[in-house]
RNA sequence: GGCAUCGUGGCCGAGUGGCUAGGCAGAGCUCUGCAAAAGCUUGUACAGCGGUUCGAAUCCGCUCGAUGCCUCCA
């Protein structure tokens, strides 16, 4: 099998993939600032991380994959006098913060599971590694690249540089930085506007606050990543991951923070960026206002998209790109993307009806495997796996209209692996018939029973009985399909 | 303004120095009483202009356009 091949974001190649430690692979990735509902924009991160994830453990690797939860030092912007997202929501709902932070990380775990994808195997909280980060400030002062000013701690970004390189996750230089930094107000505290806060003195309103050595306040939000990735990972860990937008500044101060450690020792082994899911053509954003809800989209109540569409249907939209595209929501893509996945779902589903021959034709199993591989393989290329699905689902449709034949083994091979790719890697179900109460058993046999008398009508060759019946039928969502087997019907 | 990424047929989206991506929509045909479904056939696509090359949509340069980051964001 070739090798698996990953984008890495530092080097900006796509390189051969290898564990640090043989058979185990670490994953970090940045999870939710759990101070609102996530968007849909979020999700798309989640998913293109858990097809990661999913296919790392169908390699054989025993991963763990680690994913935070940020509910606290999450500020509002670099000013002062800024705000905690947590603290704000706290004060406008008239809640406790911990109450804040509850209600969305139930609420974040409920939609992921919508969108079936798998719980990390390790996913810490802020607040719950309070000790962990004031280590990590400690070890940064020692080291000298940290500096002390009236109880809060900034991490000196141009001594850093000096020593090693400030910028090489996002290409930038810190003359570039220094020359462009916006002047915020009130940041006098700081040597320089580009420093970051490892740890903030808390104001006597704040009420998130912990004691440490420099004074009661609170971590900086670059900090708690740094001190998580390390306790679960160690110093340096195989992949690091996160939405595009957290480059920069985020990543590079994490990065930052493990070299000023580590004597300038490289933290992670991949960065891998997952690119933005932009809504008209822009990039979803709460503070903007353009960005959707997941159960918008489900329940159809938006005023943006005429239908809901189903969770399935939206991750395998989002599966139809790769992660590192940028991909634009719309109706009409959305369109496409369900009505493909109901010819997909169909196609799986009718494999229980093909009878297998002697001869295998028109299709080469083992080499069709090796494409769904290649296409994995290849920096996770879920599009084309996807394309290559529909080369199958051609196939299992001529193989149902008798055009083509396939063996038993043949058989056996593509059924199982076409449904692994379908269910296992790229976490899709099939649409969920109606389920089978009395009352649909009721409803199935009226059905056929119309049908009967429909086919007694065509096989009279009254085709104004037959044709009227099929209308009528189709108008209350019941799809008729005449074939040689007989007349099978669909609701819809 | 700086840094970065991108610009693919009606739409969505892969890929890439010479070999059909795929999905949706459209057209023709086959099957069918007619439909539907399915199958087959069908698209002179790669922003523009130069350059490198036997050959570029793919590499290089410029121009135009879009997006992201530069303040919080998945």
């Amino acid at each position: 099998m070739q090798n698996l091949k990953v984008y890495n974001s530092l080097s900006g190649k796509k390189e051969v993939f290898k564990s640090i430690e043989k058979k185990f692979v670490g994953i970090y990735v940045c999870g939710p600032t759990v101070y609102n509902k996530v968007h849909l924009g979020n999700c798309r991160t989640f998913i293109s991380f858990d097809l990661i994830y999913r296919y790392f453990k169908h390699l054989g690797y025993k991963v763990r994959y680690v994913r935070n939860i940020t509910d606290v030092g999450h500020l509002e912007d670099d000013s002062e006098n800024a705000e905690d997202r947590i603290i704000k929501k706290a004060r406008t709902e008239k809640i406790e913060p911990m109450e804040v932070v509850q209600l969305y990380t139930v609420d974040f775990h409920k939609t992921l599971s919508l969108f079936n994808i798998l719980p990390p195997s390790i996913e810490p909280s802020a607040t719950g590694h309070i000790i962990e980060q004031i280590e990590i400030v400690k070890s940064i002062i020692k080291k000298g690249y940290a500096y002390e000013i009236n109880g809060s701690v900034y991490f000196d970004v141009s001594k850093f540089d000096n020593s090693y390189k400030y910028g090489k996750l996002s290409k930038r230089n810190i003359e570039d930085l220094i020359s462009n930094t916006r002047n915020l107000d009130g940041q006098s505290d700081k040597k320089n506007p580009h420093d970051f806060a490892l740890w903030k003195k808390a104001e006597p309103q704040h009420i998130m606050r912990w004691k440490s050595p420099w004074s009661d306040g609170f971590p900086g939000w670059h900090l708690e990543c740094t001190a998580m990735s390390r306790k679960y990972l160690g110093e340096k860990f195989d992949i690091h991951g996160g939405g595009l937008d957290l480059k920069f500044p985020h990543h590079e101060c994490e990065i930052a923070q493990s070299e000023a450690i580590n004597d300038g020792k490289e933290c992670v082994r991949y960065w891998m960026h997952s690119n933005m899911l932009t809504l008209n053509g822009k990039k979803m954003s709460k503070s903007t206002g353009n960005s959707i809800l997941p159960e918008e989209i489900f329940n159809g109540k938006n005023s943006l998209f005429k239908k809901e569409f189903s969770p399935e249907v939206v991750r395998f939209f989002m599966l139809q790109a790769h992660y590192r595209s940028i991909l634009d929501i719309s109706e009409d893509a959305l369109l496409a993307s369900e009505k493909g996945y109901k010819k997909l779902c169909d196609a799986i589903s009718q494999l229980s009806e093909i009878e297998t021959n002697k001869e295998t034709t028109g299709f080469d199993v083992t080499k069709w495997i090796s494409n769904c591989y290649g296409a994995l393989n290849d920096d996770f290329n879920s599009p084309i796996l996807i394309a290559k699905i529909f080369d199958a689902v051609k196939y299992i449709n001529s193989l149902n209209t008798g055009i083509e034949s396939i063996n038993k083994n043949d058989f056996k091979l593509l059924e199982e692996k076409i449904k692994f790719f379908f269910h296992e890697i790229l976490g899709l179900n099939l649409i969920k018939s109606k389920s089978k109460t009395k009352e649909n058993n009721y409803i199935e046999e009226l059905i056929n029973l119309i049908i009967d008398i429909r086919n007694k009508a065509r096989f009279d060759n009254d085709f104004e009985t037959s044709d009227k019946i099929r209308d009528s039928l189709l108008k209350l969502g019941v799809k008729l399909k005449d074939s040689k087997k007989g007349t099978e019907f669909k609701i819809d």
